[in-house]
DNA sequence: TCCCGATTAAATCAATTGGATAATATGCTT
DNA sequence: AAGCATATTATCCAATTGATTTAATCGGGA
């Protein structure tokens, strides 16, 4: 378990107002949308007492934006890829559960520990809301991991017809995203005890549900 | 199949600017979030040249969206509780698959036939980003059938650590908002043919995969 | 020490926002 | 036709938004 990469997020050297802006942006972005946070309260919970700093350190919203997509989406995907390389490497048949924990896994401590996780929920929501910008700033890019991943499987679903391949594919897509926001949401939630959800048992509960997915009968 | 009673939304007798203002704020909502949308924008594609329409017919922007959610969620819940009251007073044991429709249909065909479906967008996105504001719209009355399944789907899972019970109930709930909001985009695609997603199989094939993960096997 | 680039702060700007008001139009009842 | 409630339109407003500009401040090297 837990071969990934420990590599986080904001450990790169940057200027401290930087990385304080981008914290506070993504913290703020992921509880409300990108749409419902001005760069004035991004400023004010970096510790600026000028909004301009937007401006200055990043050149717009936009552009703080993207940014953050791209940071956390290459971050991902070198886990991904890294994690592949090395199952695939090995020599063997990789069994589902490894491939699902490619997928899942990753996507998982992105932030430094003790810090609040939030990349997920940011990502959901920009993704739903502005698919188009989301999608411009990956750039087909950034999910080469992904991809992979759903190669491998479309793989394991080769029994089943093409199209019911494709379609728990996306059930699995949508299943990630709405479960890791949910995660996120609840180890933000401070007012209840998060036990549950911050020990890594429940991920390896999720990665078996995935697997009951891939391998449920085929449609009759 | 499909024993759900068809009431849908935009079927009372409303006045039109009413009715076609809640319609392109829902479908604007569901596109771009309720912070990406402006009342301008709404009343313009409601066919108003004026945005005061909005403050005139709904008080608020806010009280609007309280509407929104209140409306579909209300329909839900009828839906929901008057299957689940034909389901229990059949006299015989429900099987799984059966509780698992009463969660899904009931989210489905909410908007007149041939119009485009916006709730689950709409709610997934303005759940995430005001869940507070979302849990005082729904004021713990229009979510009764949706309770009512949760319980049936416990018992169902019986065999199983209460702690899983618990942890599989958020991995569904997290699963149903996020394929239903998948499903919901891929239809109002009208670039590509979503003719896969616009038949009843897919539902049962996302029936079978939610029964899959009831049924999974109890962590080890 | 002095200078200069980098950063922060403060003030300002045009555009947009949600909401409010007043004037006009519409339709229904009498 | 007149009266009246309802609905629409056209403005107006104060507040907020993202961005820009103009000082003030900091830090290190010559």
């Amino acid at each position: 378990m837990q071969a990934f990469p420990m590599v986080r997020l904001h450990e790169k050297s940057e200027s401290d107002a930087v990385d304080a802006l981008k914290r506070a942006a993504l913290k703020l972005f992921a509880e409300r949308g990108v749409d419902g946070v001005t760069v004035r309260e991004i400023a004010a919970a970096a510790g600026q007492k000028n909004h301009g700093a937007v401006g200055y350190h990043f050149g717009s919203k936009a552009e703080l934006i993207r940014i953050l997509v791209v940071d956390g989406a290459s971050l991902i995907d070198v886990r991904r890829n890294e994690a592949l390389d090395a199952l695939l490497g090995a020599g063997r048949q990789p069994d589902l559960e490894e491939i699902i924990r490619i997928l899942v896994y990753p996507s998982i401590d992105l932030a430094p520990p003790g810090e609040e996780e939030c990349y997920n929920r940011f990502v959901v929501l920009f993704s739903m809301a502005h698919r188009d910008l989301f999608m411009s700033a990956l750039e087909d890019r950034w999910n080469t991991g992904y991809q992979r991943c759903i190669e491998l499987l479309r793989g394991a679903m080769a029994h089943l017809p093409k199209r019911d391949q494709t379609e728990r594919i996306v059930f699995i897509e949508a299943y990630l995203g709405g479960v890791l926001s949910a995660r996120e949401t609840r180890l933000a939630d401070s007012s209840r005890a998060h036990s549950t959800w911050s020990n890594s048992r429940i991920l390896e509960h999720f990665v078996q549900t995935i697997a009951a997915i891939v391998r449920a009968p085929a449609m009759t």
